[in-house]
DNA sequence: TCGGGAATTGAATTGGGTTCATAATCCGCG
DNA sequence: CGCGGATTATGAACCCAATTCAATTCCCGA
């Protein structure tokens, strides 16, 4: 009986060892040069062993992307379950995802390439729900935070649905992402440091809804501080690195 | 001496052909199952002429995409050059990319896949310079207004500089393409006219910037009077379809 | 009409993703 | 312990489409 179990552990152990040593071949020969043959002599096994994990390259490539999906969907949990008042909570949300972006600068890039038409639709079907899954918990978080602000009376829908409000946030951290890996967009119009450009921007909307209560989001002592309070409150793991080694800090180093 | 420009206008016209063709090809196959040889047998030339004009495969893509950015660019210039408050102005953009996404659909999906690292990179530089060339008139024109409505005092930067304040309209109105094209992901929150609503987001954000006058989103007449507007004035010859062709009205159908 | 440079052609090359016949391994049973 | 069938691993061979380039054709000026 045992032994059924050992085998899958063993297999999932595989497809973690195939998935790392891919994500290191990208990050030394770019997605560009990513060799289905090389990943396979890299990890000590035949091409046909590593096909029996993943159907197709593109198959594979979307299985790393939801690796790293899993970890944003921790930090969009952390901020939804956060006792705190609704709008404090939404802007956890957005520098949980600026953490998130400045940890993982590929994972937009690869994301971008992953959903693209042309890769999804080369992936199993299977491998695509196992994706859509991964990813569910990132906007149920964050509809469960639009939600409470309305039930708490500090956001008013004004006739639109939850959903299509939360649109407007989410458009705004995608349009940024997006934005960021566009090779010398932002450069072009001088833009330094687009993640705290994307935190004033979401104050800008949400006061637009009038979301209570409201913040002022040219005050930068007061942004500073909110960012710190939430780094120390809920992402205390990924903010404060260990003296010596603060490039991992959102307050003191700006992207 | 007029013997090569003659060459030139020909080779010019043959460009058109392939380009026009492989349009077609993707409407028909799918960008999934583009073959450059297919492109040139439809179009009667050998294989090795198309490659005199594209570089690569992702060359021609980058090259279809560039193509249509043009038509994007006039639009932006319209709304740009437009006699209005500058309000009127920085929202007709809004509603000339909606415009310009409901009349080609496809276009943000071919950008997302080109302007991915993998394809960018593979298109010759010659050619990725001329797509960044063709888009500059688009971010020149959203700056322009976003000037203007400083100087005019309609717009307090708050300490952002104009290209910062811009980047709050384009990343909302990127992210919605890239979530329109974004498989099931808004029908699963039942979004169901998604730049309608971008409509309203974009008077969110700008309500949030304090830019004058301020506007009520929540008011569905008079945003459908003032995208109607705008398409009488600015975009008469793409909203008003002749008599039984109501599809590409944006007001009257919603997407 | 001729010569030579430019443009065109498409068969041949290339290169990497994918398959599948074969070999190895595992496991339960007598 | 050894056998037989099932399951898994292997990698050489296959396939396919992008790309190349040597041969050919075309074009123009002399």
């Amino acid at each position: 009986m045992g032994t059924k179990e050992r085998r899958q552990r063993e297999v999932a152990e595989r497809e973690h060892l195939f998935l790392g040593k891919a994500r290191e071949l990208i990050m030394q020969d770019g997605l560009l040069n990513l060799q289905m043959a090389k990943v396979a002599e890299a990890c000590d096994y035949a091409i046909g062993t590593l096909y029996q994990h993943f159907t197709s390259k593109e198959d594979l490539l979307v299985a790393l992307a939801s690796d790293k999906s899993a970890i944003r969907a921790e930090l969009f949990e952390r901020a939804a379950n956060w006792r705190a008042p609704s709008r404090e909570r939404i802007f956890s949300v957005a520098v949980a995802d600026m953490i998130f972006a400045r940890r993982h600068p590929d994972y937009f890039r690869l994301t971008q390439y992953v959903t693209t038409e042309v890769v999804w639709g080369a992936a199993s079907a299977t491998r695509r729900q196992a994706a859509l899954e991964i990813c569910r918990p990132i906007g149920e978080a964050v509809f469960r935070i639009f939600h409470d602000a309305v039930d708490a009376g500090d956001l008013d829908p004004r006739g639109l649905s939850v959903a299509e409000l939360m649109v407007g946030p989410w458009t705004l951290c995608l349009g940024m992402h997006t934005l960021v890996h566009a090779e010398g967009m932002l450069q072009q119009y001088q833009v330094r440091d687009p993640y705290r450009l994307l935190m004033r921007h979401v104050h800008n909307l949400i006061n637009g809804y009038g979301w209570l209560p409201l913040f002022d989001p040219a005050d930068d002592v007061a942004l500073d501080a909110s960012i710190q309070r939430i780094c120390d409150e809920l992402f205390s793991d990924l903010c404060h690195a260990p003296a010596g080694c603060t490039e991992l800090n959102p307050v003191t180093l700006r992207s």
